[in-house]
DNA sequence: ATTGATATTGCAATCGATTGCAAAAAGTCA
DNA sequence: TGACTTTTTGCAATCGATTGCAATATCAAT
């Protein structure tokens, strides 16, 4: 009933062999070392005790851990999850297991984790949690800790990362929004110290200078429904003609819808929205949300085979992996109102 | 720059004392026997180095890992965040780390990764995927390994577990429909082979019964939106006064929303619907979907802390314990249409 | 100064699996 | 049969921290 933990030497007392000959029978790349007939019954006797390897002695042993951290910014906010999901299908495959931390935002949160993911020696890392100029990433190659960014990557090029392109997401949402006839067109950027917020900004800006335009932007303090809302009231305020507005990030974009519904603007008709990210639910909001689709659950996977090639290689050759979103149009995006012509 | 990771026989080196007398001063509770001028010294010695401890050393030794295991039956399921946030929290303030397995609902692949756990040498599980009578749970058990069951329960009582009113939830939405004039209602329930799915629709029965009515059941075949389509369909095709529906859940109640909007249906005045769990973003679809708000990260909250003392204290005492569900009336709930009285 | 108590420290075993090296066993060939 | 391979197995160290026990140092009291 109780927990009768089989042990290697335990087999090998059973078998009448040392513990080294077990475990060498025990492990398919040794057991040509071990006689045919004595792996046999070796083997036999582990199934019939039950064994369970413990990889905390193995691993001690090895120096490695089988374990890789995961740092999130927020479990809670929707995007995660399928990123997670990728990241823990590839993991599981390869022999790793994720331990995930929901970490927040601060830096020095952040460091609290990964240290005591350190001591428990993680064998790598996946950040979905960086900033512009990380510290936390520079802690880890200091460490000499592997490392993958996901999500979000990082000014400099320090280590390799898996992203969306987000330049040509917001090429896509502006072309789109231009094609239905809009000209002016605000956007409400996520916080600039974060790559999409800052590459999303350039990327908006850059599409809207195509097309001859430039638009008002206004950044949000988070990504969060709350800092969608009050970037959109701040902008509202401000400017009275704007027809369209694009968001970074659904979470965004569903703040902004709130402020336009309080105000008594009808979407689309009143002002057209683009969100980006295409979180699960986007197509069951009301309005159903044109927005940028990202392959979250395909970045978390590549993420998770980087890592795992990385730490299997050593090398550290440093890559960046960067997906093709997808625009989704769907019921928030609709063409200019005549009336807003004038 | 590389990794120069600091043992203890480092610090002992450089101070000139035995590892053993370095464990214990680094030890808060052993500290006291180490005289103090040498602990301060071996204190900073160790600062100096940056030493991290290896808890894989120490815990081989100790017997145990400072993981959990969590085992979700779907990650990309929104429900599961919030569970997973609170239960991340609780376990990093208490020393643990969680494992999450995305496990799937296969028995078989579920003990596959429970066996991957234990080779890790998990100090206990959380089950987020256990059905009426799980192999898993008696796997467990067997093995002697701390578990808590969250949000779905067994039938058979031999863990202790975390789970909603289910009872009191569909009483909550029932009686909210009768309210409303609501006489011929139907049930969309989950799997009849989970906890939820057989407890909700049981409840559903016995508050309509309550009411001296009796409403039509339909069962989905799983907790996803397709599911709950499928399931609309057949109950719409079955039966036409039909003037509200509960769902065992929230996406559920999505696939439901499909089909109505789908058959020119409009919700709610056509058709009531009532949703189960208050998942993120329901308050945000068309119509805002009236559900039955769940604490789940207080779930998650409370299962963490249950199995964390379950283990330092190692009496295996079981506890049910039963969240109060509470109704959230949102916009797709009304007062029975007229023309639906003839 | 001697005894006894107490405070510090060191020694060595331990957790369970892995592996280089050497010993023993088995097989090959002249 | 002896010399030499090749196969199979055992020994013992190792990974890094912990801890019971023993040894030494310190101090107080007589």
């Amino acid at each position: 009933m109780n927990r009768p933990i089989t042990t290697i030497k335990q087999i090998a007392d059973a078998t009448g062999v040392h513990p080294s000959t077990v475990s060498r029978a025990l492990d398919p790349k040794k057991r040509h070392l071990v006689a045919d007939d004595v792996a046999k019954r070796i083997v036999a006797q582990a199934e019939a005790l039950d064994y369970q390897p413990n990889r905390l002695a193995a691993n001690l042993r090895l120096g490695r851990s089988d374990l890789i951290g995961v740092l999130l910014p927020d479990i809670a906010n929707p995007v995660f999850a399928p990123i997670l999901g990728g990241i823990a299908e590839v993991l599981s495959a390869q022999g790793y297991a994720p331990i995930v931390a929901d970490a927040g935002n601060a830096s020095s949160q952040q460091i609290c984790f990964v240290e005591r993911l350190l001591s428990q020696r993680v064998d790598g890392l996946i950040l979905a949690t960086v900033s512009q100029d990380d510290e936390l990433v520079g802690f880890c190659i200091q460490r000499g800790l592997p490392v993958i960014l996901v999500n979000r990557s990082e000014a400099r090029d320090r280590v390799s990362s898996v992203v969306s392109d987000d330049d040509m997401g917001m090429r896509l949402a502006v072309d789109h929004l231009v094609g239905l006839g809009h000209r002016r067109i605000a956007h409400v950027a996520g916080p600039l110290s974060t790559s999409t917020g800052a590459l999303r900004r350039d990327g908006f800006e850059r599409a809207m200078l195509h097309h001859d335009l430039r638009g008002v932007v206004r950044e949000a303090t988070g990504y969060t429904r709350e800092a969608g809302a009050q970037a959109a009231q701040h902008l509202l305020a401000a400017t009275h003609d704007v027809t369209a507005i694009v968001a970074a990030n659904d979470l965004l974009a569903l703040g902004v819808l709130d402020v336009l519904k309080q105000r008594g603007l009808r979407c689309p008709e009143d002002i057209s929205l683009v969100g980006h990210n295409d979180m699960p639910l986007m197509d069951v909001v009301s309005p159903p949300l044109t927005t940028v689709r990202i392959e979250h659950r395909e970045m978390g996977r590549i993420a998770a085979k980087m890592l795992a090639e990385r730490i299997k290689s050593g090398s550290p050759e440093i890559r960046h992996v960067v997906l093709r979103p997808e625009l989704v149009v769907r019921g928030s995006t609709a063409f200019r109102a005549v009336e807003a012509d004038a």
